[in-house]
DNA sequence: CATGAATGAGGGTTCATTCAT
DNA sequence: GATGAATGAACCCTCATTCAT
């Protein structure tokens, strides 16, 4: 299951069957992120779609087969995103908030990626963890953060209480919520955080927050 | 629907009642946050119950009508919450901090609360938004922020380009995430953000990034 | 499951419960007995019932579960049988006959229960193995047998070398066939073995045969 | 179908389509003796096959048409046994034991055969009916037991109310009940009845029960 | 208030079989 | 001859919900 998605390019498979299980597997990441996967239904993505009911047994075996490659595809995407980012002449907050930029620009823009992992972690990323694809590619997401606040505290204007993965975690935290949280948000406040005019200013605050933060004097050392 | 739990204190009931309901509504509770609105079964909420299943139909007439009682609940909590901080008497950047910091309390010991926010999200907010209670009551989280920012901003020691709702939201942010994505992050990074030895750390930065972010110089109004 | 039956006579079940749950058993009985376990269709067996296939679930919880009751259901028939069989005041030999004849009796006008014994067969006896209430309670079939036998023995008129389990394998061979092979047997040699011309004949076949074998000279002890 | 056998020693075949059918034929074998014609899964067929699933549709048209195929297969092969049976020289009751204890050989070295016979018992023998071929040339299998029994009739030492269709039907009951009802036999009374520790005195006691019977004074004749 | 019995609609899955190449 | 892709019918099973007592 977790080596479909490369065999599309190896030729053991017909160009219609890559397009047939592509047009599954578009399909099928709308439904899954807009009902859960309780909630999705075979049925209606198979309607939706080209083929059968029967072809997305013949090519995913279940539901959760299914599920899984979903999972897998948008992963992916992600890291394709990731290998695009060019730092390596930027000075460290420079470089922190072009990383934070671009987290907060593919969230923002790939609404069905947050929902799926929202999803996923209702079921305590039981399905993830069968996936060691998306295990291994997806922990260099922090390799590149790690080089800059490296560089950051040696060159003296980062704080070195503060390591990537929390980085990471304060920037996909802000990202994350802006599409996991939109409809509670403003439901209850009146204000959807997806609101083009608001866009920019999002964009410049988590860049902001985690510029401010890293290089802040008085939370760095100090008493702590 | 909206209005049974304030029934409870009436006196249209009898004791009974009113612990069979608490009964119910506390498994219905657990049940919808590990299973998701479609995930979670009736029967199984009614096994876990000292009542049956006839009773949670008798009360609460359907699934979304239980599940509409559970948010209710959830929600409710948290406001109870809200109205036990004072920080009258706290300068601006100590009342931002005490306010992130009971944020993070609050949502990292209530991981029942995060996950139906996540799966309310996931809806929509279709159900949220059938409660006036929940809506009526919520909005005013942000008061307490507004009064503060307004001070800061006031004694000049506050950016004035972010609202009370933008603080809101990067607290939020934080705090839920926390929670909402802790299984996906323990599964790809191997880290649990709820681990108790992160706990003062997590708990500070909050603190300290939203406190930098507002009193940053750079960052506050000038050339950008 | 394996304490139903058993349940159908206390009062934990209404009248009703009992009458829907014995037809569902009378149909699947001859469903199962008809065309194997992974022949008969569930759907079928709902369709000549009074009641829905959603009772099947109910009460039995699977198609596996329906066939184990069956199960037990015919092999609890057949104990009845061997408990209402009294030889105490016969000779060996007219004992050993009337225990012959009686279980040529039950086999012959029973065909679905060895239909059911030939599929449990095909399956390896793997359903038959989970009911504990089937194997406890049947082993008790051959108590009768071993006590004639021995009885036999020691009156000097049976030999030695044949135990109770050997003389309860031959007989049941024999019954057994001309209901399990009935078919491939009139296929092949036009005659059917259950023909009522042949009954009587048949019947005291067996009789015969194991009462010659028991009581033959020849072939006891001796030059072996 | 019932010719497709026959047409292999033909030269309308190359040598590897002959290979492939048997190949099919004996795995097909093995899934229908351990399954049942409904259980059996063409699927499972074709992938321990060194062919596909196309190949068994191409040579035997479908699952009934290899069900058939195996069917005649495992007939064959017991008419060929029989055919080695010779028993010119012997006395009637030395051949009869020979015969009886011919019979007990194959059947309890042939597993699959007597599964197979069972399987077609449940399904009243309408796929054997349809094979000419099987019917034609197994009803031959009596012509030997005939010509004893006729003898030791003639003899006087047998009895003459007991004819060779019977004989054979007491004959193969034994022998078939070792191997159909191995399994519920052993669930219930924990003895393996095809145990080699066993096999000599069970092989000897099918000889011992048909000469007793046939040559008893008393049962043959007299008062009946 | 409470309980076991009952239900209709639909959900995931599988099977034998055929088509295009 | 051989292969992967495709299919429709049906199969087992489940769910939220209601009824009778």
């Amino acid at each position: 299951m977790s080596e479909r998605l490369s065999e599309v390019s190896d030729s053991g498979m017909t160009e219609r069957a890559i397009r047939t299980q592509g047009d599954i597997l578009e399909v099928a990441t709308a439904e899954f992120a807009a009902n859960g996967y309780a909630g999705a239904r075979v049925d209606e993505i198979a309607a939706r779609t080209r083929t059968t009911k029967r072809m997305i047994y013949y090519y995913f075996g279940s539901k959760e087969g299914l599920y899984l490659a979903v999972l897998e595809r948008v992963y992916a995407q992600i890291r394709r995103v990731e290998r695009g980012i060019h730092i390596d002449e930027m000075s460290p907050d420079e470089a922190l908030r072009t990383l934070a930029e671009a987290t907060y620009d593919h969230h923002t823009t790939h609404e069905e990626f947050i929902q799926l992992v929202s999803i996923e972690n209702i079921h305590r990323a039981e399905h993830l963890r069968q996936s060691q694809t998306i295990l291994r590619e997806n922990v260099t997401a922090i390799t590149l953060l790690e080089q800059v606040i490296e560089r950051g505290v040696r060159e003296g204007i980062f704080r070195d209480d503060v390591d990537a993965l929390d980085v990471h975690m304060v920037i996909s935290a802000y990202a994350c919520f802006h599409v996991a949280n939109r409809h509670t948000f403003a439901a209850i406040f009146d204000r959807d955080m997806l609101d083009p005019a608001l866009q920019e200013s999002h964009r410049r605050l988590i860049g902001d927050m985690i510029v401010a933060t890293m290089t802040d004097r008085r939370s760095a050392g100090g008493e702590r």
